[in-house]
DNA sequence: CAGAGAATTTAACCCTGTTAAGTTAAAACT
DNA sequence: AGTTTTAACTTAACAGGGTTAAATTCTCTG
């Protein structure tokens, strides 16, 4: 009975597909400019049929945005493996977040509600600024080692840091800026880094 | 001839009664229930009526945006008259960003794009950061003497820190936290103060 | 009081997310 | 194989959004 299997197989090559082209549009012409029709079109269905895959807009959005956070978290995981010394665990934690930002500028929107993209769920945020199995979180605290709440509110600090940066400089300075903002924000970094030893 | 004067007037008033009753929708309901219909009713007009004070609504936000800009900025020359100490200066000045985004959140949240307040006008954001007649920017030259363009840099950055804590905190944090996260930022700010002195 | 001008509204256009009802196509059963 | 059940999908609509042209009401002037 491979009916089924088949069934399934192209459940989820849609529902891919569905995230596939949000992400496109939201690529060449900003979040705004994406809406349920739209993704319809391209992958050449009615538009009811995305509720058959997301509940709704938002949900879409979040499926997106706990992607971004699980793909950085386990890039942090690895750096946390190949590196030793916290210092440089922490700045190629800063460096890999940058560069998702720079190759993945639609995910990162989303991830945090920036140029346009607009979804609620919180509870993704939270997750991904949680204590529990965070591996920058650990690094802060073999750098520092403190008690955990100092932990977590040295944690806090560095989130609002490299975000603070980042969203800034997407925000503001247009695409072929970014090269030369990156050295601000490692040295901003670095110095962060510094100052909490 | 007080006819025309009396229509500037109510013109002046309706004008600053759209702006009022769009900020109150936002307090309340957040800045995606806030509509052109809905701002229409309170004020007790048509919907068209909008667009012979704002060309559209993104003007609209453009304007709290504003707003909100040149109120910091006031603050920021007081303080720069009030203190001497450059230190106490921008730790004074990280307080009243603060203060303000606690106090008026639906501001805040326009003039960063922050809770579904999207405004397009990247035009205030750059103005805001400019250097010219800037009194923080004059404050970290005074604190840290260097190159211009390092205190644009310095400046940048501190601009990227104070933004990106009060922005998380207003987006992950409950309201009745924020007292608690206000420490916080508090020696977040000083150590970076201390950083680059 | 009639007419010119400004002020305001009505109605519409085109967009959005979302849903109920209807339709078509595929699978299962007799 | 033909009928029936069920899954897949589409059409049409609702409620609401920003915005604009045309029609209307109001206000002031001559």
């Amino acid at each position: 009975m491979g009916i089924v299997e088949r069934r399934e197989r192209l459940r989820n090559q849609v529902r891919s597909d569905i995230v596939k082209t949000a992400k496109e549009i939201a690529r060449e012409d900003g979040w705004t400019a994406v809406s349920i029709r739209k993704i319809a079109e391209v992958i050449e269905y009615s538009p009811p049929i995305l509720y058959e895959y997301f509940e709704s807009k938002d949900k879409l959005l979040e499926a997106i945005r706990v992607e971004g956070f699980d793909f950085l978290q386990a890039e942090f995981v690895k750096i946390k493996s190949h590196f030793r010394n916290p210092e440089k665990q922490l700045s190629e934690v800063a460096r890999c977040i940058w560069v998702f930002s720079v190759e993945n500028p639609e995910i990162f929107q989303v991830m945090f509600n920036l140029e346009g993209a607009y979804c609620d769920s919180k509870r993704v945020y939270s997750h991904a600024m949680n204590i529990r199995d965070n591996p920058v979180w650990e690094m802060i605290a073999v750098l520092r080692p403190k008690s955990g709440e100092m932990v977590t509110k040295t944690y806090y600090e560095w989130w609002c840091l490299t975000y603070g940066f980042i969203s800034i400089t997407m925000t503001t300075q247009p695409r072929y800026a970014f090269a030369q903002a990156e050295p601000i924000y490692m040295e901003g970094v670095r110095r962060f880094i510094k100052s909490i030893m």
